[in-house]
DNA sequence: GTCTATACTTGGATAGAC
DNA sequence: GTCTATCCAAGTATAGAC
């Protein structure tokens, strides 16, 4: 399996064009001559670059837990307080939302896990277990310093990330723009001391 | 179109598998084939009794809100105390999610909605609009009874139902039982005065 | 790296017999 | 209400030329 940081500049648009049409349609939703027709190739030419369909979304999606946790240190970098971390995180969600309504990618392919290959599966359940160790240590953290309320850590890591997506999925089936910032903000105002 | 009040008995069991399936695999995660196997029927037997998969779908949403207005009634009708209500809400998404990890069956559509036809998104969007307001309206109470916390009750509304919708992704996305009851506790300890 | 041509399978849907 | 037979389009994938 090829490693998405080898890939060519091909490569690199045929998983972009991927990469947002899963956020938008789901895994079953797109094809190959799908995404042959945006990036203005032939359906044979993106094989030459992923042999299957499998490869080429589990390949994206590893780019795509690799670029978050990229954004985690970036949060991490630019916020010292836990509260404001929390609220830069919840942000890489909305900026994601805002284009176009577009989901988490995980969000997606985990509501069609029961669909996928194995390989992709893993991926996705990795995705969410770092993001669910990064909150957790972000909320303990908080607690400490007695910003947050004190509860268990795991429980509300748990609940902040679940909804995150969810506001997502609700956000999209009401064609609405309340999203994850405006979920956000109203868990945090719960969780402030 | 068909009501779905008016389906015969062969037809019902139709809309069961299609429903089932919907909420493990999506909209575009099954074909009239898996219907058929699973119900013992051929294809054109489903055509029979529902035109299009559109029109099927469609059917079965209707259906599905139905049914979820019932259980609404059963739980206010069951639950004096809004908290109750609130707990006893969460349960009918946890019965959902402990059955084979389904998912909510607008939940999964509304992440799949930039694929579906227009007669189902309409659906979709309607389900949810019910939900909120019949959550907006148990929150205020709560709140008017000094039970829950005083903010938007809006706001509480849609988070109430994202963290529910968003518990199950991340859940099956990660493979884990933690679902909509447990996010519905850490929250509602979060909102209790 | 991209193309044309093609193979094979599945999916949605229809016609018409029983 | 269910079946067989069939149609057509789309989806995944391969072979081989440029």
């Amino acid at each position: 399996m090829k490693h998405f940081s080898e890939i060519s500049p091909s490569a690199e648009r045929i998983v972009d064009v991927a990469e947002s049409l899963i956020q938008n349609v789901g895994f079953n939703g797109f094809s190959y001559e799908d995404i042959a027709r945006i990036v203005g190739i032939k359906k044979p030419s993106i094989h030459h670059h992923f042999a299957t369909k499998a490869e080429l979304v589990t390949v994206l999606t590893q780019r795509y837990t690799h670029r978050f946790r990229e954004q985690l240190l970036h949060v991490e970098a630019g916020n010292r307080n836990p509260l404001e971390r929390l609220r830069a995180y919840a942000q890489l969600f909305e900026a994601t939302y805002a284009t176009q309504q577009r989901l988490c990618l995980c969000g997606m392919l985990g509501a069609e896990i029961d669909t996928l290959p194995e390989s992709i599966n893993a991926e996705v359940k990795r995705f969410f277990k770092i993001n669910l160790e990064w909150l957790r240590d972000i909320i303990t953290t908080g607690q400490q310093q007695q910003l947050l309320k004190t509860m268990p850590a795991e429980e509300m890591a748990m609940l902040f990330i679940g909804a995150l997506e969810g506001s997502m999925v609700v956000g999209r089936g009401m064609n609405s723009d309340h999203g994850p910032q405006k979920a956000a903000k109203t868990l945090l105002d719960c969780w402030t001391v």
